[in-house]
DNA sequence: ATAAATGCAAACGCTTTGCGGGAAT
DNA sequence: ATTCCCGCAAAGCGTTTGCATTTAT
C-alpha cells in the first residue's frame, strides 16, 4: 500500500496496463540506482538483469513512471532527459558543478516563497518550475 | 561603437572570422525579431530576406552570436533551443503560460541573492542558472 | 479470446558536419 | 594566395513509433 511497487500496479490495473516482468525489472532498477539517470543508463542496468529487454521497453515503462508520479523527468541542459524518484520525497532543486557534473538536491522555502509571489504578481497560477544553479563545486576549484 | 552590430563585427574580426553578408542578414533579423525564437522561426523570417541562405547558416551564426555574447539560448523543455538578445539587457528569468506561451521575462532580485547565498553554503562557486515558472496566465485562466 | 506489451528496426525532429565550390581577407 | 565560409545533403543524437509476435488479462 505504501510501496511504489505497489503504487504502480495500482496505476497499470488502474489504465488497464498489464504488469508485465519488464515493467517490473525496470521499476526495480530505477529504485536501486539513486541519483539522477538517463534512460540509456537504466537500459544497461536492465540488461545486467535481463539482456533481452529492449531500450524502447525502458523509454516506454519510464515515461509511465513519470506519469504515475514515481518518476521525474530532469533536463540539465545536454541533451538527455535523466530521471529520479519522487516516490515520497519532497520537491527540490538541484546544484550543478559544471566540471565534474556533482549535483547536490537543494531546497530553499524562501525562494519557493517568492517565485510563488512572483508567479501570483503577474497575474499566473503556478503549475511547477524548474530550477538549476550551475557552479564550480569545491572540490573542483580547490583542485 | 555600442551597437550589437559593431560588437559582433568586432567580435569576428578577434577571432579572424569573415563579415559576410549572411551573417549580417543573420544579425540583422535576430536583432529585429525580439523575444524568445528558434533557429528554425529565425531562419523563416531571414529567407523572407535573401532565400538563397540555408538553416546550417543560420544555425552556425547563431551560435556564433550566443559565443560573442549577444544572444542567449534558452531551453524551455519542448525539445527547441530558442535565443533572445543579450546586449545592453539586464539578466531575467521567464515565466511560462503552459496553455498559450506567452513568456514573460521576471526578476527578482531576493531570489538571485537567495540563489548565491544557497550555493555558497554548498561550497559552490555559481556561474549562471536556470530558472522558468511555469503556471497559467490571468487570460488563459479567465478563458 | 481479447486486448495490450514486446522487440525490432525504421523513422523522427532538431541540430551538426563533411565536402567541394565560392567569397572574404 | 590563403583562409575562411557557404549551401547542400547526409549523418548524428536521443527518443518515438509501426508492425508482427508474444504475453497478460
Amino acid at each position: 500500500m505504501f510501496s511504489p511497487q505497489h503504487a504502480f500496479l495500482e496505476y497499470l490495473s488502474k489504465n488497464n496496463m498489464a504488469a508485465t516482468e519488464q515493467r517490473r525489472v525496470v521499476l526495480e532498477v530505477f529504485l536501486g540506482t539513486d541519483g539522477h539517470h538517463s534512460c540509456e543508463e537504466l537500459y544497461m542496468q536492465v540488461c545486467k538483469q535481463d539482456p533481452t529487454i529492449s531500450p524502447a521497453t525502458v523509454y516506454r515503462t519510464v515515461k509511465l513512471l513519470a506519469e504515475s508520479g514515481i518518476a521525474e523527468s530532469l533536463d540539465f541542459g545536454d541533451g538527455v532527459t535523466r530521471f529520479e524518484c519522487r516516490y515520497n520525497k519532497q520537491h527540490h532543486d538541484h546544484l550543478v558543478c559544471v566540471r565534474c557534473n556533482m549535483k547536490i538536491e537543494v531546497v530553499e522555502e524562501r525562494i519557493e516563497d517568492l517565485q510563488e509571489s512572483l508567479a501570483q504578481k503577474h497575474g499566473f497560477t503556478l503549475n511547477r518550475h524548474k530550477m538549476i544553479l550551475y557552479g564550480i563545486c569545491a572540490r573542483c576549484r580547490d583542485a
